[in-house]
Order: structure tokens, then sequence, then C-alpha cells
RNA sequence: GCCCGCGUAGCUCAGCGGAUUAGAGUGUCUGGCUUCGAACCAGAAGGUCGCAGGUUCAAAUCCUGCCGCGGGUACCA
């Protein structure tokens, strides 16, 4: 068998290979059947083996059967993988180049160059091919801020989505926010406050550019109130009864309603403004107005059904019956919580989409009350439970263990951060574009691992080297760069299977070749920061190949070389787009 | 108290059952642009992987206990 690696180049057709045909999209699923075999053959043992990326200087793929066989078969480690080692190389000749034995008995492969060039025409799979998913994220409360915590859960979900839409699914991205509820109360009280009373043609005098920034001021003011004066409280409370109230009437003309519609809409602005700035795009917008009724609906039908009980003047579903907390659902004011809303959402996603899958992503202070949510559905709506998935992040910390609290008020503006890396980053190049703010912002939040909190140090985050989105963008606008300069120069991926690579070369194609398992591992653990991991490596080696070896001018081997930094610049672009990235052409 | 999460170089983080030297970035110190973009590259220094047991041929990685930090624990979201 010849493999013969066609053109990675999108215009060409598909490679054509001599001999029989060889997938390279299963190539490493072939090796490890082969290996299986092996192991069958000399040992009568049937075994699942695995083959794992090890470091460069072993191999490209390794294999521990012989440490696993060896108790089994009460024989010494090295020993068995030397006969594996024999037997695999006769059997493999075609596409290993070298099989060796290493350490405490390793079985290392080597592919021959030409089955590591076609290992480019792989593509990861697509595990959810044909299937529906909703994920949920973001989630801001009309009324209040968007804060950096919004903005790290907006990267998030982008990114999980983004993995989830190129593993075959279709997404639906939906965002779920507070327009009624005990915050709004508060916000609500202090804008009357503010306007003196409920005079709705006051709004008018607010410019415009400081309306959301009102908004929040009067957000704290309102809680500040609600905690520290009984009087305020008794009103706020109030409030919030009138503003569910306005949609049961279905009130757009009086004075409380004018100012609430009004307030309502400067809240939706400035969220659309704020996506459009960082690239998100939500297809559809569940206000709790809207899931608060049909969540209500749903409690109250449960109750009668013996799911929820009534506690004390409200109703609650009683957790602990599962190991969980108790939780109320409708409170004595027989207004829906947070939990019924939440049972509502889930009703419309699930009347909306029929999913397959539902993710919902926020931070995971909200773990346990989830899991509470989760678990009430579950007894009537089983399936629903059934495929929702709650993935959780930590909160975004200001560097000096400083929580931030927008209740408080001492909290980071999305913007703010936004802005702060504007700045840096024109100081290092004043033409600097969005491109680049975004893609440091971003990559900074994504490439630490889902789950824990991040440290969000101003002055660090705004760094825009080392192991940073901009390094990555510089990396790929250098290699575009490169390949414009060659443009007349033809440089197909045969040109890599013809002849023997040079070192440098083959290092930087096996990196290449690792994309297709790096997307399918985040993916199937819906961890976007191996894929910054790997593009910060594949980066590196780049970098480092560029800097020691001439491409342009350098004879026999620019064809080879222009082949390899094509690749390498296409798969750079696709993963920063997983990340929701941009790759410019040039900086 | 109970439940959940986290503890890896000064700092920020990968690694989450395997390889002699536990990897990056950053910070500190050295070198490298008359040559394809130096937002780059090459190198040095820096770690009893919170502590103690256990499982395993193999433990930063799995289990148990302890310590420390954070979150949750009925009418907030």
């Amino acid at each position: 068998m010849r493999l013969r690696a066609g053109s990675f180049i999108s215009a060409v057709p598909a490679p054509k290979y001599r001999g029989y045909w060889y997938n390279p999209m299963r190539m490493r699923q072939e090796l490890e059947q082969a290996v299986a075999r092996v192991v069958r053959d000399l040992f009568g043992v049937n075994m699942s083996v695995e083959l794992t990326r090890p470091d460069e200087q072993f191999g490209d793929y390794a294999a521990n059967v012989a440490l696993q066989l060896a108790k089994r078969l009460g024989k010494n480690p090295r020993e068995v993988a030397d006969a594996l080692a024999v037997k695999t190389r006769e059997n493999l000749a075609e596409t290993v180049r070298e099989v060796s034995v290493a350490g405490p008995g390793f079985l290392n492969l080597t592919l021959s160059d030409e089955a590591l060039a076609a290992a480019l025409q792989a593509e990861p799979t697509r595990p959810w091919q044909g299937k529906t998913l909703v994920t949920e994220y973001s989630d801001p409360n009309p009324f209040k801020v968007l804060h950096v915590g919004h903005l790290y859960t907006s990267v998030v979900g982008d990114a999980i989505s983004n993995l989830l839409e190129r593993a075959g699914g279709t997404v639906h991205r939906v965002n779920f926010g507070g327009d009624v509820g005990l915050h709004v109360g508060k916000t609500m009280w202090a804008i009357l406050q503010a306007l003196g009373g409920e005079y709705p043609d006051k709004l008018a005098e607010i410019p415009e550019a400081e309306r959301s920034e009102w908004m929040a001021e009067n957000y704290v003011k309102g809680t500040q109130a609600y905690e520290e004066n009984e009087t305020a409280k008794a009103e706020i409370v109030a409030a919030n009864k009138h503003v569910y109230k306005l949609f049961a009437d279905n009130d757009h003309d009086s004075p409380f309603a004018r100012v609430y519609w009004t307030c309502r809409q400067w809240s939706y602005d400035y969220f659309d403004a704020f996506y459009a700035r960082i690239g998100t795009q939500f297809e559809k917008y569940y206000p709790e107005s809207e899931t608060a009724p049909v969540g209500l609906k749903t409690v109250q039908e449960q109750l009668e059904k013996g799911v929820f009980e009534r506690s004390d003047g409200a109703v609650v579903f009683n957790g602990e019956k599962y190991g969980l907390h108790t939780r109320v659902f409708i409170n004595g004011e027989g207004l829906p919580t947070y939990e019924a809303k939440d049972v509502g959402l889930s009703i419309k996603k699930w009347d909306d989409y029929r999913f397959d899958e539902s993710i919902i992503i926020t931070g995971n202070d909200i773990v346990e009350y989830m899991k509470v949510v989760l678990k009430a559905i579950e007894q009537f709506e089983p399936e629903l439970a059934k495929r929702t998935v709650h993935l959780t992040h930590g909160n975004v910390k200001l560097a000096g263990g400083v929580k931030m609290s927008s209740r408080k008020g001492n909290f980071l503006r999305a913007v703010d951060v936004l802005d702060m890396v504007a700045a840096a980053s024109r100081e290092i190049n004043p033409e600097v574009g969005d491109d680049a703010v975004l893609g440091a912002v971003k990559y900074a939040f994504l490439k630490q691992r889902i789950g824990a909190d991040i440290i969000f140090d101003p002055k660090e985050s705004v760094a825009i080297e080392g192991n940073s989105g901009p390094y990555l963008q510089y990396a790929h606008a250098r290699a575009r760069s490169v390949l414009a300069r060659a443009l007349g120069t033809p440089h197909t991926a045969d040109a890599l299977s013809s002849g023997t690579l040079e070192p440098d070369e083959r290092s930087l194609l096996r990196k290449i070749t690792e994309f297709t398992e790096v997307v399918e591992r985040a993916t199937s653990e819906l961890m976007p920061h191996h894929i910054c991991t790997y593009l910060y490596e594949l980066a590196q080696k780049f970098n480092s190949f560029y800097e020691h070896n001439r491409v342009i001018g350098s004879g026999e081997r620019e064809a080879a070389r222009l082949a390899l930094i094509h690749a390498y610049a296409d798969i750079l672009k696709r993963g920063l787009a997983l990340l929701g990235i941009a790759a410019p052409d040039h900086m």
C-alpha cells in the first residue's frame, strides 16, 4: 500500500490513493485494531488497544499494552513488548516506519512520512450529526448591568456552541433573563425615587449614553434600601408585585408601566449593542415574564399531583427526599420564584425545539439549585430532565481575591474589560483592530479549563504576549504573509509525500495532524481550553520552524514548506474560529 | 453541621493512570533582526504536585481521612 496525501487547498479535488482505499480519518483506529490483532495472534488475548500521543522523541503513537499484559502473562513487560514490536513491525510495514520498545515496556510507533502527510486529510468526527441542541447562556437581567462575569459566560457559551455545531449539531443559542423579579422591584423603586414619582416623561432627561449606567446605579440604591430600610423594603416588594401585574393586565399605559417598559427596552438595547460588539448572536430571548406564567401554572398543576407541597404559605419541592435541598417555587406572595421561572423556561424550550440535548451554561454557584429544579421536572417530564445538562464555570475574580458583586456595586463592567484591553493593545499597535482586542479577551478566558474560578488581573489580562490570542493571530498573519509572497509557487500537499521530510518539517506536520484528535476531545468533554492549549503549542512549533528554516527560496524544499505552512495556517484559523476568535491575514 | 467544588514553580495555569529531567506563560537573568512580519526565537534559574494513609507493575492523576480556601444550605438570582 502506498499512501499519498492530496491537497488541502480547498479548490483541489479529493486525493487519490494508490492501492486499496485508505481512510486517513481512521488511521488511529486502524492502527489500534492492528496492534490488537498482534496481541491476539501472539498471546491469544483479546483486548482493546488505545494509542496515545507520546512525547515527540518517542514516536507518533504509543501503546502500553505490554505493561498491561505482562502481569497477566507472568512475563517481563520488555519481553512482551519486544515480541509485539517484531510482529507489529511486520504487519504495519506499509504505514509505520519504526516500531520500538522503550522505558518500562512502551510500544512506540513512528509513521512513515507519507502516512503522516495523508493524515492531513483527516476530519474530526461529527458525533452530533443530525441532532437538535439548545444552548442557553449569558442570561443577563434587564434592569441590571452586564459585568465581567457575563462577558466570561458569553464567551464560554459561544465556544461550546461552536464545538457542537462543528460536530454536526443544529444548535439553537438562547438567552434567559429576568425582566420581572425582586431585582426589578429594587431598580424600579429607586428609579421612581430618582424621578420623584411616577413621571415617565422625565426619563427623557437621561442621556442615551448614560442610561445603562444610570439603571445600574439605581439597582445598587434599591438593593441597599431593601437591606437597610423596612419601609423601603415593603415598597420594593409592592413594586415587584406591580411589575407582575403589568403583564397580567397587559398594562402599557399607566405611568408606572411607561417607566417600566421604557427602562426595560433600554436594557435590551444595551444588551444587543454589547452582544454585537463581542460577536455573539442569540436566536431567541426568553424573558422571565414569559416563562413565569408557564412555570407558575405548571407548578400549581403539579402541586395537585403531589410533586410539590405547601409549606409556610409557600409552594416547595421537597428535595430532601433525594438528598437535595428543599426549595421554594412559589413564594408566600403567590409569585413564582426563580425556580418556577426555570421550570417554565425548560418547558418552553422543550415545546419550541424538542431537542436531543439542552445545555445550560451558568456559573457554579447555582449547581445545587439546578439539581433541585431538574429533580422536580423529572417528576412530571422525565424525558426533558434527562436531556438537560447543566454545565458550570467558575466566577471571575479580581486579582487579590476580591469578589465582585453587582448587588454591592463593586464590580467590573463587561465593557470596562473590553475598553481596558483595547487601550493596552493600542499601546503596542496604534492601529490595532477589534479582532485583536476580542481575541485577547476571549482567549484569556477560554485558555483555562471550565469549572474553577478564574482570576482576572486587569493588568495581566491586558498583556498580549505569551500564551495569548494575539500571539496566535500574529502567528497566523505571519504565515499568511509568507504564503502571499509565494502566490505563484504551486504547493499542493503532494509535495509533502515526495521525498523525506526534514526533522523540523516533520515535527510541524506531526503537530498539525493532532488537530482532529484535539477537536474530538474538546467536543466530547465540552472543554474548549484543549483547543487553546493545542493551538498555542502549534503556533510555537510554527514560530520555531519559521525562525530556523528559510521557506521562500529554499530550493527543493520550498514547495513542501509552503504546503506545510498552508496547512498550518488553515488549521490555526479553524481552531480560532471554534473559539470565536478571528484570524485576520494582517495585523 | 451537612452537601458541592478547588488546592501543581513568586504569580497565572496545562497535565487528571504511565516513560530518564512534572510542562507552559509571566516575572528575573543571558543571547539573537543588513535576509520570508522580533507581537518572534534560543537559553538559564525556579516545584517534597496541601498533608497522611490506601489501591496498582505504575499515582500530580483513583479511593479514604485530615487541613486550607470558595460556593450552596426555603420564600434572592
